[in-house]
DNA sequence: GCCAACGTTGGC
DNA sequence: GCCAACGTTGGC
């Protein structure tokens, strides 16, 4: 950070977090999630519950907005990539299914008081020609991004706003 | 189904 | 706080 008064340490938040716009991918198994099953529901939009990393929910608790954009993306399937065009259109709040003990993402050390795991809704924007991950690794305007890096099993990540043009502007047929 | 890589847990 | 054991992820 460059500078050290107060009013420069002031600016930095401003940019850092609130006055910039993200940019991110998430990941969704389409046999539960698919960008094509959220575009059946009535709003379009999902809250994206389930997530039990520590490092993606305090992206989204802490760093993403209404309006960040979103790289829908397929993993653990015949053809992994992104599928869809997304849109952060909530706050953070507390994911339900924590409480639920007859839910999969039950969580017994969570209590409405004091919840471990938020979520998101996220509105598809629109479903596009799958731009597999093969696709995505051949193009070295986008070798930095975590989900090419080896070993990433990050399901939140952020893309970088350059990343993401490129990926609109190239890739999106 | 395999397996590398990673995150979490829990005993010490 | 260390770290071995375990469970999960996710491409292939």
């Amino acid at each position: 950070m460059q500078g050290n008064t107060y009013w420069e340490l002031f600016l930095s938040l401003c940019t850092q977090n609130i006055m910039t716009k993200h940019f991110w991918l998430m990941k969704s198994e389409p046999t539960e999630c698919s960008v094509q099953s959220v575009l059946k529901m009535p709003q379009q939009t999902v809250p994206w519950f389930g997530i039990r990393n520590y490092q993606a929910r305090n992206f989204m608790r802490d760093v993403m907005k209404p309006g960040d954009a979103v790289l829908f993306y397929h993993s653990s399937c015949p053809h992994p990539g992104i599928a869809g065009l997304a849109t952060v259109v909530s706050e953070a709040k507390p994911d339900a299914t924590q409480f639920d003990p007859t839910d999969p993402y039950y969580d017994p050390k969570s209590t409405p008081e004091n919840p471990r795991w938020v979520c998101v809704d996220v509105r598809v924007d629109r479903e596009i020609p799958l731009i597999a991950l093969s696709e995505l690794r051949a193009h070295p305007e986008l070798s930095q991004m975590r989900i090419l890096q080896k070993g990433n099993r990050l399901s939140i990540t952020e893309v970088s706003e350059s990343e993401y043009r490129f990926i609109l502007e190239n890739l999106i047929r």
